[in-house]
DNA sequence: CATAAGCATAGATTATTATCTATAATTGGC
DNA sequence: GCCAATTATAGATAATAATCTATGCTTATG
């Protein structure tokens, strides 16, 4: 393959392309036509003379050559985006963007560090993704976000994660339930309740029943509601108890308890995650540095990991910030 | 700035540019005319908005920007370069290429390692560029390299450098030396001889010198020579001594004799060094788990660093060998 | 200060590209 | 097996990219 006749337009397209999983959409997305959008991607796949995608029941996928390519485009695009942010920076804006992936959960701890960071650096912009544990997985898996957040991190070599906050789970319960006046449970006791759970691969949920199944414990009466806010209203409401994070109750506590229940609260955590094969970018690399010096500022100073200085250690292998030689 | 009109072809040109320091000559190396490099050049500093290159003395010189595009620009050509390596392995070559960068004493080491691995894998091409140690730290500073051989390493924060060889220095005499037959010496007793050395920057030299200051010596009778050979073939004929790799001894050894001065061998070490800011290609990859495994088949094993079985996991930093995502 | 080496600009040509509209072929799902 | 959605192909066009030759300008250096 000659990369000579190869433009960064080529492969734009073709990461659209592969992220759509389909031509016409990706035409969508880029305001092309969609004939345009199949002539480009026949040209790069003859530059490349392999096959690049398949079609599999209506979905384009890429072959093993097209996955390899997808990252090679999606380094070197990230990688003149990164330039990109450098130039802003240069050029005295202090500029550049960020890509974020967030579980649901996270949402009540993220928007905080950012609001914070925006205070210090407001030409940065995020995009902040939102989405289930799956979902996020997911745009993990295409290398769509520079940093996430997640409290049950992926597994693999690729994965950089480091602990920056603890999230305490705890039960709670509506204000005028009968344990609430109880100084001291066991969760045995709790056991005939209705609990309220997030769906199945939610990370609140997987740790919640592996504690259970650690203790024996099985329950009969579940109810499962996408939304933390639903589950907190639900509870508050009378319509059973629930396990959930801390942090969710930081916003509203309606007439809500948190139940003294022996094991509790489960010590989990968020970690910050990232790519070790994708480079981070500047603008990333700044939050990173601003989280480990200012979480305690803007979260709980009690939740946060007490490592969080070498946070920046942990991610900062990609390029270093010095410009000089040897 | 805005990548959609950029191509790889014009990062190309940069990169000779920069290289060459002088746009004719990046023409003739690029076969193009002196106006077309010129006026591409042109078009990129106008896409990104500011200047690049600077007059200095008759030398084009990166500016600020310049540099960190010309950064970018070979991750990017990198990148795509081991794209093509993987191309031709996954079409069944195994085939790829190398650069490597190393200092003129390790000629002695490091064509018997590749010599071994080009039986291995004879698809895999590598270019050696051998120079005295400025020449390739320079090479270093401009990243022209994927790996290279130091016995002393570079430092900063984007240079990966582990031990692979011991290095023994050993003093040199002609075999009919006065000193040769005695068994034992001490430096003090030499301190009259005539001893040849590199040119100053050698690593043996800055060995040599800095094992000599902490003994507080000083020679004041020495000559310099820029080549190891005419170092050793010098002092077969009885032009002085000398204090060289005992590699360099291997190949032939003339009427030479090693004298047992106290304190040496001198023991120095020669280290496999890459940037950690440069995506290791998949053929150097390759290298570097056939050092780590057969070293000590091509080379006598008592010289090979304990710990290389370790060298993997230092370099490895890049790309998962996986390609599953999660 | 004269000269050569190196660089920039102008003008021209050829080839290619990016893109469109219109239409045909394919394919998954019911 | 047919319909709707998706993808591929054809034909056309305007833009521009890559490259050349010829020439004028700048600058380091003897």
């Amino acid at each position: 393959m000659n990369t000579r006749h190869l433009s960064f337009r080529l492969l734009q397209v073709y990461v659209q392309v592969v992220r759509s999983g389909a031509i016409t959409a990706a035409a969508r997305c880029l305001h092309l036509t969609q004939p345009t959008v199949s002539l480009q991607l026949k040209k790069l796949g003859e530059e490349v003379g392999e096959p690049l995608l398949e079609n599999r029941q209506g979905r384009l996928v890429t072959t093993h050559v097209g996955a390899e390519l997808y990252r090679a485009a999606c380094d070197v695009l990230g990688r003149f985006e990164d330039f990109n942010g450098f130039l802003d920076e240069a050029r005295g804006g202090g500029s550049g963007h960020i890509n974020i992936g967030i579980v649901t959960t996270a949402k009540y701890v993220m928007p905080r560090i950012l609001g914070a960071f925006y205070r210090l650096f407001p030409q940065v912009s995020v995009t902040l993704n939102v989405g289930n544990r799956v979902h996020i997985l997911e745009r993990f898996g295409k290398q769509e976000d520079d940093l996430y957040l997640f409290s049950h991190p992926p597994s693999g070599p690729t994965v950089q994660a480091t602990r920056i906050l603890k999230n305490p789970l705890l039960v709670i319960a509506p204000a005028d339930h009968w344990a609430a006046s109880r100084s001291h449970l066991r969760f045995a006791d709790l056991r005939q309740e209705r609990f309220l759970m997030r769906e199945p691969g939610s990370a609140t949920r997987m740790m919640f029943e592996s504690w259970m199944s650690s203790q024996g414990i099985d329950l009969s009466n579940i109810m499962q509601i996408e939304s933390n806010e639903a589950i907190r209203l639900s509870v508050a409401s009378g319509l059973g108890l629930a396990v959930t994070s801390a942090h969710t109750l930081e916003q509203g506590r309606e007439k809500l308890v948190i139940l003294p229940v022996e094991g509790f609260p489960l010590e989990s955590s968020w970690y910050l995650v990232s790519r070790k094969d994708r480079r981070m970018p500047h603008a990333a690399m700044q939050l990173i540095r601003f989280i480990a010096e200012h979480l305690h500022e803007c979260i709980e100073p009690a939740w946060v990991a007490s490592d969080i200085a070498s946070l920046v250690q942990h991610f900062d292998r990609t390029t270093p910030a010095s410009h000089e030689y040897q």
